[in-house]
This record gives C-alpha cells, structure tokens and sequence, in this order.
DNA sequence: ATCCCGAGGG
DNA sequence: CCCTCTGGAT
C-alpha cells in the first residue's frame, strides 16, 4: 500500500485534467439525475445531443411520469440502452412526483430507492446538484485506483470507503472525471498505454 | 469483434 | 451470480 504516491498523483491530475468539469445541460435538479442516468454505457456527446429536447419536452418530473413510454423511448431514442432507461425514468419520475413531492431528494439512502439510481448515479447526483462530497466510483476508478495501489477491494462499495481514507476530500468530487478521462484515454481495462502514462513515475503497475 | 462513464431481474 | 439491454468507440 503506497500511499506516498498520492499527492503527487493528485497534482499531476489536476494538471493535465483540469480541477472542474462542465456538468450536463438541466433547467431542474431531476433533470441533472436523469441525464446521469441517461449517461451508463454511453457517451457524453451522446447525451448531450438529446438533453435540450428532453428538457424542453419534459420540463418537470410529473410531466415525464405522466408520458406515454413511447414518447420517452422516442426522446431518448440514439442512447445507448434506451429502452430501460426509458423505462426506470418512467418509473423514477413518478416516485419522485408520488413519495418525493416532486423534488429529488438529497439523502443518498433515498435516491437509491428510486428505480435506475444505483450507487455510481447517486453519488456523482449529489456532487454535481449540491457539492456533496463523495467518491463516485464507476468501472475506470475500480480499476485505476486498484492499479495505483490505493485500493484493494473486490467491490465498488469497498473501494469507496478505501478512497474515501487515501483522498483529501477536496479532491472527492474530481477524482471521478479526471480518472475517466485517464481510463479511456491511456489507462484503459486491456491494453493499458503504460509507455504514455503521465503517472508512470508513480503508477505501483508500471514500477 | 469487443468493450463499455450501470442497474435491474431471474 | 450471471444475464440482459443499446449504440458507439476502437
């Protein structure tokens, strides 16, 4: 376990990165929630390309609740998965309107009862609508923080609670965009560009 | 061809 | 635990 390592890492991080990253297009907090939704195993050009439409069409949750599934599916048509977010939004929006008064609610315990809100979607909600720190922690970080050697769990769950100790918390909300951008780019699941990582001076993998 | 910036369901 | 859903990137 090296955690040595960290600082420097961050640094370089934040560097090349940048420390913010434009968040999705949203008139309201719901719309933000669905847009990450809308964003798994997809693209963010490709999310961005149906956002305005989508908030135009729907423009509060009650309104998306209330639409036919066509109608969503129809809106949401050129994202990956379409049908079953189509479907959990469908759903969510009307235990939002039904149980939440219509508002999101901003406890994480709650926003994982809602329909397609697991953990990854929940905590990178709450850092992007309220600055609430948390560890979001999808496929590249599980991957990129183990190679580091800052984790070691066999989970998501694990290895949040593992980051949450090796992070500052200042550096909570970032570390998620910053290592998807390293993840797709240089530090990817097969094949990793080691020769061109800008971590490799401290990378436990590549030493 | 293969893998995803997940989550629900059997 | 493994399967499925989707288009797009590589």
């Amino acid at each position: 376990m090296t955690e040595d390592n960290v600082g420097a890492i961050l640094k370089k991080l934040d560097d090349v990165y940048g420390v913010t990253k434009e968040g999705f297009y949203h008139d309201q907090p719901w719309q933000l929630l669905a847009a990450i939704m809308l964003s798994a195993q997809s693209t963010d050009k490709q999310v961005e390309e149906v956002l305005p439409d989508f908030c135009r069409r729907f423009q509060t949750a009650a309104q998306l609740a209330d639409a036919p599934l066509e109608e969503i599916e129809a809106s949401i048509r050129s994202i990956g998965l379409y049908k079953n977010k189509a479907k959990n939004l469908k759903k969510c929006c009307t235990q939002i309107v039904n149980e939440y008064g219509g508002e999101v609610p901003s406890e994480i315990e709650e926003l994982l009862k809602l329909a397609g809100v697991g953990r990854k979607t929940a905590t990178l909600f709450l850092a992007d609508a309220y600055e609430i720190p948390g560890v979001t922690v999808d496929t590249h970080v599980f991957r990129i923080s183990r190679r580091l050697g800052w984790a070691e769990g066999k989970n998501p769950v694990i290895v949040e609670q593992e980051l949450q100790k090796v992070l500052p918390e200042e550096h909570w909300n970032r570390i998620n965009f910053q290592l998807i951008y390293h993840g797709r780019e240089v530090c990817t699941a097969r094949k990793a560009k080691c020769e061109e990582c800008i971590l490799g001076d401290w990378c436990e993998r590549r030493i």
